[in-house]
DNA sequence: CATAGCCATGAATTATATTCATGTCTCATG
DNA sequence: CATGAGACATGAATATAATTCATGGCTATG
C-alpha cells in the first residue's frame, strides 16, 4: 500500500488550527495568513478527503463527525512531532559571541523587547545589542547592525529577507470625542482634529489611501506627537483620532477607552522581516535568533 | 508558545520515508521524485532543525541520535494520520453509473489490469470499461471515454491533468546475447539485431537521443515485435537487444535472464498523467478513481 | 434594511518545491 | 591505480502550489 499523498499534510495543520480556534479568520491570525488562505486550504483538504469535515452552517463552526474523527488524530500526532521539534531545539548548540539587532521604534520598544527574555535566558554567552531607529538600513549595510527588523522594503541582493509578522492599524479615538464629533463616515474627520506620529501627518497616508475619493477627509488640524504610547494616552483623553498598530490598543479597546472608527475601512499593513547580510545569515547566532523570532510570530506578535 | 513553523511537514513525511528505505534514490523512486528532490528537502530540513538529522558517512545511510527521536515521533504520528485517512476513505460515498476508462497498451494490460480489483470490488455498483489503445486524445475529446492514462502530453484548456507515475526504460538482452556481440558501448548496438515495437524503429529514439554522438549506434536490424511481453521473452532466447519500461523486465532482470546494458544512459522517461474532461472530473466517480489510482502510485507502479 | 462580521471564489501573484544538468566522492574491479 | 558505476550534493531554471487581492454572498443585529 502507497498511503502517501493522501492528505495534504500543511493542510491538516491548518485544519488542526481552525479546529481549535472556531473561526477561519481568527485561524488565519493565528498562522499568519489571510482569511483567504485558510478557505482556500480547508476547501483543498475536503476535496481531497472527500467528505466535509466542517460545518459551516451555524455560528461558531462545527466540526462533522468525520471532522471531529480527523481532529483527535491530528491532536495526536501533531503534538508528538511538537514535542519533538521542542526537543530538537533544545539540544541545539547555544549561541555565543555578540549580536547587534536593529528594529523599529514602536515594534521595538512594546512587543520586541517583550519577548526576549527567553531567549536571552537560554543564550547566557550571547550579548545582545539593541538598537532603535528609524533608519536601519544603513547601519546594517556598513556592519554596525548584524539584524534588522524593519516594515519597509530592502530588496537587495546582499540581504536576506525573512517574513516575521503582518501589523494591521486602526482608526480610533474616546467614546465621547465620537459623539462630540459626529464621526460616522471618514470625512467627518475633516472636522476634528487628529493625532499624528509626524507634523505634516503623512502618517495618515496609509489610512487615507484606503478611503474612497468620495469619503476622503480633509485632515487639517494635526497634533504632533512623536510616540506612539502618548499618542494613545491623548486619545484616551479626548485629544483627538488616532491611527496606530492594533495590537497597541488592543487593552483600551476591551476596556472601552477606546473604539474603533470606520471598521469597513482597512489601512495598508506592514509586512514585518527580518533583514540580514546573507554571508552573516549563515552564522548559528543569527539563524538561532531568526528561528527564535519566527517561532514566536505571529501568534505572539500579530495581535 | 507557537510552536508552528518549526519542522516543516512535508519534508518531515520525507524524512520518515527516507528513514524508512534507507537511500535518497530509493525513497525518491517510492516517493515519485528525483533523489535531487530529496536530498534538498533534507538538507532544508535539517537546517530547519538546526542539527543532522542523517550520518552520511557510511554505506547505507545511518540517522544521527537525534534523527532517530525524530523518527520515533514521525512513526507515531504518521500513523495515526495515515489510519484517520484511511477511515475517512472508508466512508466515502461509493460510485455508481459507468465509467469508460482508456490507457496506453502495454501500461493498460500488464500494470493497470493488475490493480484494479481492489476498486471494483470497493464499488460494485460502478461498471467500468478500459479501451487500451494508442490514440486515447480523440475518443476523449469526443466523450467515448471519461477518463484516459496517457505519457503523452496534451495540454488542452478543456482538460484536466492529474499527475501519475515515471516510467523508466531499460536497454538489456541476455546474458550470453552480449558476450557473443561483444557489447561494451552504445555504438556496439549497430552490428547487431534489436527488437523494436514499430518496424521503422522509431521506438529506439528515447533512447537514442540520450547516447552522446561519437557513442551512436547505426541501428538497421530491426526486429518488428508489436507486443512487449513477447519482445521480452525474444530477447530472453537470445533473438536480440530490447528497449522496454524497468517494471515490466524486473523479475528477468533479478533471475538473470537478461542483464541491463549501459547503466550509464538514461533513456527519456515517460511521465504518464490521468486526463480528463474538467467539466466531468468533478463527478464523484471520476474523482474517486484518480484518487485511487494515485494513491497506488508510484510505489506500485514505477518499480 | 443598512451594516458589520464571516466565509467563498476566481484571477493574479508569490513562494516553494522539483527538475535538470552537473559535480564530488566512494567503493569495487580488472 | 585507473576506470566506471552508484549514491548524494548543488546551483540555476522551471514547474507547481500556496497565498493574496479584490470581490461577492450570506446572516445576524440594532
Amino acid at each position: 500500500m502507497a498511503m502517501d499523498a493522501l492528505l495534504d499534510l500543511p493542510q491538516l495543520r491548518t485544519f488542526y488550527t481552525l479546529a481549535q480556534v472556531g473561526s477561519f479568520t481568527a485561524c488565519a491570525r493565528r498562522l499568519g495568513r489571510t482569511q483567504s488562505a485558510v478557505s482556500h486550504a480547508m476547501a483543498k483538504l475536503e476535496d481531497l478527503a472527500g467528505v466535509l469535515l466542517l460545518d459551516r452552517r451555524s455560528r461558531g463552526l462545527d466540526l462533522t463527525e468525520e471532522g471531529r474523527r480527523l481532529y483527535q488524530a491530528c491532536e495526536q500526532a501533531f503534538t508528538t512531532l511538537d514535542a519533538a521539534a521542542e526537543d530538537l531545539k533544545r539540544h541545539q548548540t547555544q549561541a555565543r559571541g555578540r549580536l547587534r539587532v536593529g528594529a523599529t521604534v514602536e515594534f521595538g520598544s512594546s512587543i520586541l523587547m517583550r519577548h526576549m527574555q527567553p531567549f536571552l535566558a537560554a543564550n547566557p554567552d550571547l550579548e545582545i545589542d539593541f538598537t532603535l531607529s528609524q533608519d536601519l538600513l544603513a547601519p546594517l549595510l556598513r556592519d554596525d547592525l548584524d539584524l534588522v527588523i524593519d516594515c519597509v522594503e530592502h530588496p537587495l541582493p546582499v540581504l536576506k529577507k525573512a517574513p516575521l509578522f503582518r501589523e494591521t492599524y486602526v482608526v480610533a479615538c474616546a467614546p465621547a470625542f465620537r459623539k462630540a464629533h459626529r464621526l460616522r463616515v471618514p470625512a467627518d474627520l475633516s472636522r476634528c482634529p487628529v493625532l499624528s506620529l509626524d507634523k505634516a501627518g503623512a502618517w495618515w497616508n496609509r489610512f487615507l489611501v484606503a478611503v474612497p475619493d468620495r469619503d476622503q477627509p480633509h485632515l487639517d488640524r494635526f497634533i504632533a506627537v512623536n510616540h506612539v504610547r502618548a499618542m494613545i494616552h491623548a486619545a484616551a483623553e479626548g485629544m483627538g483620532a488616532l491611527l496606530v498598530p492594533r495590537y497597541s490598543v488592543l487593552e483600551e479597546l476591551e476596556r472601552g477607552d477606546l473604539v474603533a472608527l470606520f471598521p469597513s475601512i482597512r489601512p495598508t499593513e506592514d509586512r514585518f522581516s527580518i533583514y540580514q547580510k546573507k554571508v552573516k545569515a549563515a552564522q548559528e547566532k543569527q539563524k538561532l535568533l531568526t528561528r527564535y523570532l519566527q517561532s514566536l510570530s505571529p501568534a505572539e506578535f500579530g495581535s
